[in-house]
DNA sequence: TTGTAAGCGTTATCAC
DNA sequence: GTGATAACGCTTACAA
């Protein structure tokens, strides 16, 4: 069959029997040499690293994947890469991947419906991945069955639940969302705005803990409760402040649930002479890196997202190791960084 | 062999064979059906699309990339994912890869030296890409061979070359810093600052760019070109700037480029009572999303990332298709945005 | 410490 | 239109 690239001037890849050949050994023993080199004796041991360099030699991980059922690959399914968020959470996972030699499938299921998602899973579940990091709780059943049947081990990311079957690695959105509640009421606002956008499950669940302190003490207005399906940007916060301060004028605070929306509000504020925080208090959410140098600079809630991602890449691989270990659960927790907003 | 995770309840994986017998027929039928349906004749097919649903079955690409020798992979290579730069050129890239049915293997190169791109080219090697994306076109010859040894296609983005052999597509950074520099001196400018960190080819270019364009005026001032190894960041710009202004009294004019210096610069001015453009004019490089909002909005040069991404991922996608093609240059150009900041 | 044989799941080739 | 057979390059199991 040879499978080759049939172009003319096509060049064999060099492969593992090739330098066993030259070094008068057999392939086994190449393999060995390779990923156990201390069960091969030291001078077969150097000539076969000598002939590896001299012949340009490159293992084959396809070959390699096949026959161990091995990939040395791991799925990360995120919702979007143009959020940095998500690319920080990422960069965490590289940093332990890189470590163990293992490389990462990068799936975007950009904030679709749970079918996207299961369509996603299964076409990484082609490359056969060694484990899968999932952004979030709150996959459907299929997904989860899935993962079940191919017995690949999976640790969601970003969020947290009760559930002690399935590892994850985040914080409560809910908790951090009653965090920005908490605060805006504790500096004595008391017609808080919430506003959302994209309006994905963890969004929604940092909407609903800020709501629930509201209620709690009273000083809920579901007319400030404003959540829209759109993407969230700073354009999109521009927008939205404009049209609360003019619907509401009694509202003295908001809680954006995106630090992008809160920029844009910011923006805004200061291009129209709205007095923030005196007039108006803003908290966001994220601590993105602008958010220290906004006009004025920006109270919000701090995600550890690099260490989310570094933390489930830990755990993933530990799974992937002994996949009879226990699923484990790992609260980061969130914290407010205040600023000059509120 | 039966490289199997060998745990106590492990479920064989569904194979092909394991649907062609279901079907009753054999196992490179139901290989033509999934890829060429019209080579199998419309019975056959229809059972055994349903027995592959049935059964759970999901083909391996694994067995399928080492049998044909296409791994339907591509590897990115670039320098950073925190910088939004090349996220989004990767995000114009996925798009196209998508509708192909294709993966991407992301290499992160850290602006490190030409070895470290070498060794992770050699990583990304072992999974026998079809073809590379690279960032840049300083490459060091030795990628270029392991390229070339591997029939490899490759295709260099977000810079230009005259180099007839090699396939880009991007822009001319030492044009766009013209570009910059031609703007400030028809403003009036006299004393025009260049600043730049992180110092890689491309911002090392748009440099020279815009410093050739003075010179060529008579009004390039050493002193005034300043170039720190650090990575990019607003704290930096807004570092910078300061410095600028307090050992520069005559500086009129800065031109940064990355927008997020700018963005630091710009904070930095506002909060400080710096004059802008009046006392100071800003431009950066790259137009951030954020750079239409800052106080006040930032004059920039605008660089198609995301369509850099596409089209750099269908010219690789022809290459991969027709390994004969003679090689490509696409210049998709960089234009002023002209904003308040100028 | 080293080797032989078999097979991972698919596709190329050639035959029917 | 369909099938038998032999790879692809490597690793597991077992033997020496």
């Amino acid at each position: 069959m040879q499978g080759q690239k049939s172009r003319a001037s096509f060049r064999r890849r060099t492969t593992m029997a090739d330098v066993a050949r030259d070094v008068g050994v057999s392939a086994i023993t190449v393999s060995r040499a390779l990923r156990n080199p201390e069960t091969v004796s030291e001078p077969v041991r150097e000539r076969i690293t000598e002939a590896c360099r001299r012949l340009g030699y490159v293992p084959s991980r396809v070959a390699s994947a096949l026959a161990s059922a091995r990939s040395k690959t791991i799925s990360v399914l995120i919702p979007s890469l143009t959020n940095i968020v998500f690319v920080e959470v990422v960069a965490g996972i590289k940093q332990i991947l890189d470590a163990l030699d293992y490389q990462m499938l990068i799936g975007i299921t950009g904030y679709e419906d749970q079918m996207a998602e299961e369509r996603l899973l299964m076409q990484h579940l082609e490359y056969a991945p060694d484990g899968i990091l999932l952004t979030g709780i709150d996959q459907s059943e299929t997904v989860i069955r899935l993962l079940g049947d191919f017995s690949v081990p999976a640790v969601h990311m970003m969020d947290s639940s009760e559930r002690a079957d399935c590892s994850w690695v985040g914080f409560s959105n809910t908790d951090a969302g009653a965090i920005a509640g908490r605060h805006l009421l504790e500096t004595g606002r008391r017609h808080i705005a919430i506003v959302a956008a994209q309006l994905d499950p963890r969004s929604t669940r940092r909407c609903d803990g800020c709501r629930d302190v509201l209620q709690a003490a009273g000083h809920y207005d579901p007319a400030l409760d404003i959540r829209v399906p759109h993407s969230s940007s700073i354009p999109l916060g521009a927008e939205l402040v404009q049209k609360l301060l003019r619907e509401h004028e009694a509202c003295d605070a908001v809680y954006f649930c995106n630090d992008d929306l809160a920029h844009g509000a910011l923006f805004w504020c200061s291009q129209n002479g709205v007095a923030v925080p005196e007039r108006l208090a803003v908290v966001g959410f994220h601590d993105f890196s602008a958010s220290a140098w906004t006009p004025p600079p920006l109270t919000t809630i701090e995600t550890p997202r690099q260490e989310i991602g570094r933390e489930a890449a830990r755990l993933l691989m530990a799974r992937i190791e002994d996949p009879g270990q226990p699923a484990r659960q790992i609260d980061l927790g969130a914290r407010l960084i205040r600023r000059a907003s509120s």
